[in-house]
DNA sequence: GCTGTGTCTTGATCCGGATCAAGGCGACGG
DNA sequence: CCGTCGCCTTGATCCGGATCAAGACACAGC
């Protein structure tokens, strides 16, 4: 099963959210929130915004978010907690396809085939924005900085998709792992020097097509080069640039 | 450069287009063609759909459509012809990141860093519907169809991008290109067991994440195994079921 | 005709990372 | 307390595909 073997865990339940908001304000660190701001947060539409969510969670290590095949009805942003989603295979090969931090959107890949395509599964324990997304379209065709939202989430979501397409080495993929982790976490307003990695180094190396021994070496060998210090799973970048030139030729090529 | 070293290549310029209609029919094997029937031919609003658009072309193999960095303004849905698209880094090494036949669209994911990431290049003569992005959207805001069609190809995509995500063997991934190509002709009308192949070998390897010699070495093994018959750039699936069961685990996990 | 160029194919060799194997460590349950 | 179970780390070996190399072929230009 999934654990989490580490006694000193984020304290999540107590303050799981960033900023819950009242009825008119949004989490600060949604992915939604710059479309709620360049509508401007009193206009009536958005509070039909606040209608089509719903809070769901918590969801424990482990949990299914949603599975292969379920019916897409809706897009879960995360407020809290990290994701993993993946495809299994008929063999029973797993692939691991993305992780997904507080402030990000999980589910977009649905939308065309009207099934999931993939299993997300909590990493640890998490909380989710469940957006209805016949609601949400039918407010993106009113209010045009939604719908351009949509548009540019899943545009993102392309190019995301394209950084691991590359045949890079093994330390090329782990440096520019850890920097894209980073980067996303400062983005969401957290540390992007020193974080906690949600995902075993099995998933880790799976996501990034490696064998999980070969990435412990890699990490042993950056925190042997004073890239980073590492402790189980508790990160932190020691030399982001070092990192950088790295993975540079995965990074924005 | 690019060359088109094969004598009889497809007569191109004679019948490019496979319906190019009239003012208020659109190429059949677009891939706006379903929103225009969802919608209904007859609409005021899809004349502005026809309003939007304009037809460029022809453009010779090699030549860009556009170039990384180029500012974003329209989207391009291929009518004749085949397209590359492309990263390449500082370095100069070009990572290849998928192929675009007749009816496809190129360009949606350069929606949201609002400049295109990667370079789109002729791989033959080519001709394409430039779709104004503004008015696209503005056009999507009224037509709930055209908005619904767009985050359908953009969420499709998605799913095509992490198609080759999975560490696969040699075999499964040509065997899985090809099935995946003859899929996309036969859905466009085109035959799904004979065609012609617009992509040098080092495109294909480079797309694959192989070396051109190991693309080349498969090829002439399903060749001798009778699972395809393939000259220069002529193919023809002579066991579609045998490939699947190469490339299974790549085709819809 | 000859020559240069780019593409494709095939063979020989090499290497990065997968795989196999063993051991450490912390958490948990008896 | 000990035994089990995951997860992680490190070492030894192996292999698939990259790389190096050479040659065939078609074509374009002179």
């Amino acid at each position: 099963m999934q654990s989490k073997p580490l006694a000193g865990r984020l304290p999540e339940p107590p303050s799981p959210i960033a900023d819950d908001g009242d009825e008119t304000h949004f989490c600060g660190t949604c992915a939604f929130s710059s479309a709620c701001i360049a509508a401007g947060y009193h206009k009536p539409e958005l509070a039909e915004l606040q209608c089509l969510v719903e809070h769901v969670g918590p969801f424990r290590a482990g949990e299914h978010i949603f599975r292969t095949g379920d019916p897409f009805r809706a897009i879960f942003a995360v407020r809290a907690g990290t994701v993993k989603t993946r495809m299994v295979d008929k063999e029973g090969r797993e692939q691991v396809l993305g992780f997904y931090l507080p402030g990000e959107v999980i589910g977009l890949n649905a939308i065309y085939p009207e099934h999931f395509p993939c299993d997300a599964v909590a990493l640890d324990t998490a909380y989710f924005c469940r957006f209805s997304f016949p609601a949400m379209s039918a407010l993106a065709s009113r209010v045009p900085a939604v719908q351009q939202h949509l548009f540019r989430m899943l545009s993102k979501e392309l190019g995301t998709a394209s950084l691991l397409a590359g045949d890079h080495s093994a330390d090329e993929r782990v440096a520019a792992f850890l920097l894209d982790l980073a980067g996303r976490y400062a983005a969401r307003g957290f540390s992007g020097t020193r974080f906690h990695l949600s995902m075993s180094r099995g998933d880790m190396a799976n996501y990034l097509r490696l064998a999980a021994e070969t990435v412990s070496r890699v990490l042993s060998r950056f925190r042997a080069q004073k890239l980073i210090a590492i402790e189980g799973r508790e990160l932190e970048l020691l030399d982001p640039a070092g990192l950088r030139g790295i993975g540079q030729a995965l990074l924005r090529d």
